[in-house]
RNA sequence: GGGCGGUUAGCUCAGUGGUAGAGCACUUCGUUCACACCGAAGGGGUCACAGGUUCAAAUCCUGUACCGCCCA
């Protein structure tokens, strides 16, 4: 049956089975136990609107490597999967459908819009969480939740109206990231900054007194009509004297002060700067510290609005242009410079987002935030890497107020209440808050709350918190939060901190942050400029094991990983490697093989010690999040240790019906601990061989334990004997490359001095050598020196003198150059008094060991020379 | 302007004080009955630059240049 299985992996042909196989055996669920430790992972909800990018198939992948490797260690798993509502995107997403069918939102309304969206979550929203499972996320489906369920809605109500109450929410004007398509602010993170050639105008603003101007420099002109000042830096000596003079504002006539504050930079332009706390943000700050009125000149559509006068009505780049005309007219337009400007667009719209002062919901942040910063600096959440951790201190340290309102419908409606006497209250719904403030309710507040609100709740709010649920009580705090550096702001900390407010515990211990996901040549991959590659594409091709093992083998303390088909198509071989290895093996043995008593030899003690080491340093790597080293781990050892070497050797034994036992014993040992240490990494191929291994049909690797090599397998004598063979073994080989001898070709003899012990017998046959001697050839021959151990091919055939002594003169230099560098640092006194004594110990015994090679590869060169005269 | 990274073989990257590593690519050879998605043997690096600390620096410190990301 064994014969039957063919010679290449087809992934494509085994993955779906196995996923269904472990979802009917119900291994997606945790299965508590006495003394079980728990494990538990809620994953990073991606949006409803998403579908799969190379970021997600890292980033959940991942976490079903923690999931898998924490199971086979005899942990209760539990990994909560789920989806974020995501409003600016769905928004849009719903939108266009109505545009096509010539409806749209505004003439549908509030209602029946949410009905549509509603329809177009159930019919079109779970492709993404499909597309985990053709990754083999080992996820608790019957756990799955939304942002906005019922039972979540409830809870992020709760949490505003607490906030709320305690003072922490309030209305305000704040300049915000307004985007006039959309017609709502939108968070940093949903703009991208881009730099585009533009002007600086250098303007006067005259004195009222008519004491002259002063010229600033904007990169906005049509701003100005929202002027409230300008501002020189205090120690900039051009304007000492001037501070607290009055400028009349061009074109507008509206009288402004001229104020000092440390904001302008006094080597950019003039020095001078106009302060438009309406419409930017440093601005803003400016006014606030100096008392100044805060003037909005633009609509929720960016056109000029009544406040404008002679420029109401007109968008904002036709407002420029006007007024750039006017200034010039008047002859208060100094001059014009190129100027490179950092435009905010925003990321949904790709309008040019302009900066708004509006009437805002916010949240007071530095009352919650020291806390969040207490944690991370006991230790009590840990990042990985931890360079993350400064990035998040210094954030929450300078951490400014939140705006938590958007102008959308989709999400969750702010619940704040406004009675006839215009004051508001936060309560659960319109009659609980006439309960609560006693007064006639006149309206809800149509805004909705921005969707990191609801997901920095995401941790405990899965799990039916407030209530006092076993899953909270059992899966809260989570262990381990796995994300991605762009949000460690607006998400990892927002989510320390409201876990910290409402639960009193850190919702994770450790942050790991993943490395972004580039293409070949090291572009960020996006859909916009065509270098997205789909992961699905990977995945029905090679397969999600290749797509793995190519991510996570790139994936450890870096902060940038490159996606290359080259790099999946190794991941392919090492999975056929895998495959052929495994069908070697089994074509070799009929069935379970029981340990042989006592009748291990020194190559098989190396393998099961080379199998100690491996595990770990594969467990080691799994636990410091170093995934690249364990993959690395696993692949050296399966690929150069088993299958070059132990493989090989093991061939004759395996055709020797009297010794066949131990090398398959051995080798069944070492395939099945490798399948269960790479089953984190490829669930799917090692489910698959592990299947046809003998009395294993019925056994799942997803439901074993990890593997536990005996310590007395660690045997240091054995790998260092072996690995003086397979050197030995090496140096045959080159020196039958030199003579021409293809491998395979059979050489008839050769000669060793030294000692091989009862490996002599292993290098004959790997260095495929017909009889190996012991002793000195009195023939003609090519000879290598190692370490205690010389070998010698007799030159049967033709051989290039000239070639052989200028291959031996390289040997020769290289030998002098070391010997020379170890004698040098030998000499110095101080190193023999400072150094350590066991560094000083080998340096001696390294110049020793070179000066015998020396002298060989000396006498070697004068047999040739002689040749050559 | 501030912060965080990076600069090591042709490429992608490991390597935190003691003689420079891996995979791929490259060259040569090989159709040995697990695998050509394979095997064997090779070539290839003054570790960005300049100072400093040290007996000893790719590794620690300072500065410079260039690249990336984040924040302003």
């Amino acid at each position: 049956m064994n014969q039957d299985l063919p010679t290449r992996y087809d992934a494509t042909s085994v993955e779906d089975k196995w996923y269904a196989r472990w979802e009917e055996s119900g291994l997606f669920q945790p299965k508590p136990g006495p003394g079980k430790p728990v494990y538990s992972i809620t994953i990073p909800p991606p949006n409803v609107t998403g579908s799969l990018h190379m970021g997600h198939a890292l980033c959940y992948p991942l976490q079903d490597l923690l999931g898998r490797y924490k199971r086979l260690r005899g942990y209760e798993v539990m990994i909560l999967p789920g989806q974020d509502h995501a409003g600016i995107s769905l928004q849009i997403v719903v939108d266009k459908l109505l545009r096509k069918e010539g409806s749209s939102a505004a003439m549908i309304g509030r209602d029946a819009f949410l009905e549509r969206a509603w329809q177009w979550r159930r019919e079109s929203g779970g492709t993404i969480l499909h597309q985990f499972r053709s990754l083999g996320c080992a996820f608790d489906w019957s756990r799955e939740r939304f942002t906005l369920d019922d039972h979540y809605h409830d809870v992020v109500l709760k949490v505003f109206i607490e906030w709320f109450d305690r003072g922490l929410i309030y209305r305000g004007k704040r300049v915000v990231n307004w985007d006039p398509a959309l017609k709502t602010s939108v968070s940093d993170i949903e703009t991208d900054r881009k730099m585009v050639k533009g002007k600086l105008y250098h303007v006067r603003y005259p004195f009222a007194d008519g004491s002259g101007h002063i010229v600033i420099a904007t990169t906005r002109p049509e701003t100005m009509l929202a002027d409230v000042a300008v501002a020189v830096h205090p120690e900039d000596d051009r304007y000492k004297g001037l501070v607290g003079k009055t400028l009349t504002l061009p074109l507008v006539g509206r009288a402004i002060p001229l104020v000092a504050d440390e904001y302008p930079d006094p080597s950019f332009g003039t020095g001078a700067v106009k302060i438009t706390p309406g419409h930017d943000a440093n601005d803003f700050e400016v006014g606030q510290r100096h008392g100044l009125p805060i003037l909005v000149v633009f609509d929720a559509s960016a056109k000029v609005n009544q406040e404008g006068g002679p420029y109401a009505g007109l968008d904002r780049f036709e407002a420029r242009k006007r007024i750039v005309a006017d200034l010039e007219e008047k002859g208060l337009l100094e001059r014009v410079e190129d100027h490179e400007i950092a435009l905010v667009v925003s990321e949904k719209s790709g309008e040019v987002i302009e900066p708004l002062a509006s009437e805002e919901w916010f949240m007071s942040q530095r009352a919650i935030a020291d806390r969040a910063i207490d944690v991370v600096e006991r230790g009590e959440i840990r990042f990985h890497p931890e360079r993350y951790k400064e990035v998040y201190l210094d954030w929450l340290r300078n951490i400014r107020d939140w705006n938590v309102s958007r102008r959308l419908w989709w999400g969750h409606r702010i619940p704040v209440y406004e009675a006839e006497d215009g004051t508001f209250v936060a309560a659960m719904s319109w009659e609980e808050a006439e309960q609560k403030s006693g007064k006639r309710i006149v309206a809800q507040d149509d805004q909705v709350l921005d969707t990191w609100f609801s997901s920095g709740l995401w941790p405990f709010a899965v799990h039916g918190w407030p209530e006092d649920t076993d899953d909270f009580r059992r899966y809260y705090p989570t262990d381990v939060l796995v994300t991605a550096r762009d949000i460690i702001f607006l998400w990892v900390a927002r989510m320390v901190m409201m876990g910290l407010d409402f639960t009193g515990q850190v919702p994770f211990r450790d942050v790991f942050v993943y490395a972004t996901v580039l293409t070949e040549d090291g572009k960020r991959m996006s859909k916009s400029l065509g270098t997205g590659i789909d992961p699905m594409d990977v995945i029905t091709t090679t397969g999600a094991d290749s797509l793995r093992f190519m991510l996570f083998s790139q994936t450890g303390a870096n902060q940038d990983i490159r996606y290359s088909d080259k790099r999946v198509a190794e991941a392919r071989n090492f999975c056929n490697k895998i495959w052929n290895a495994s069908r070697f093996v089994l074509m070799n043995v009929d069935g379970p093989v029981p340990e042989p008593a006592g009748s291990l030899l020194t190559i098989d003690k190396w393998l099961l010690s080379r199998l100690w080491s491996t595990e770990r340093s594969v467990r080691e790597a799994y636990e410091t999040y170093d995934i690249q080293e364990a993959a690395q781990a696993l692949y050296r050892f399966f690929w150069s240790e088993l299958c070059d070497w132990y493989i090989e050797v093991s061939k004759p034994r395996l055709a020797s019906p009297e010794e066949r036992a131990t090398p398959q014993w051995v080798l069944l040992t070492a395939i099945e601990s490798f399948l269960k240490m790479a089953h984190p990494i490829m669930p799917f191929i090692t489910e698959e061989v592990h299947s046809h291994l003998p009395g294993k049909d019925h056994e799942l690797v997803m439901a074993s334990a990890w593997p536990e090599p005996r310590p007395d397998w660690h045997d240091p004598e054995a790998e260092e004997t072996v690995g003086r063979w397979f050197e030995a073994t090496r140096a045959l080989r080159a020196l039958r490359a030199e003579l021409g001898i293809g491998p395979g070709k059979q050489a008839d003899l050769a000669y060793f001095e030294g000692d091989l012990g009862e490996g002599a017998g292993i290098v004959r046959e790997q260095a495929w050598i017909g009889e190996l001697r012991k002793g000195r050839p009195s023939e003609p021959s090519l000879s290598e020196s190692l370490p205690g151990l010389d070998v010698h091919l007799p030159m049967a055939g033709m051989i290039d003198p000239a070639k052989e002594t200028a291959r031996l003169e390289k040997e020769r230099a290289r030998l002098e150059e070391e010997i020379s560098r170890v004698k040098a640092r030998l000499s110095d006194p101080t190193f023999s008094e400072k150094a350590k004594p066991e560094v000083v110990e080998k340096a001696k015994s390294d110049l020793s060991e070179r000066e015998l090679l020396h002298q060989k590869v000396m006498s070697r060169i004068a047999v040739f020379r002689e040749l050559l005269d």
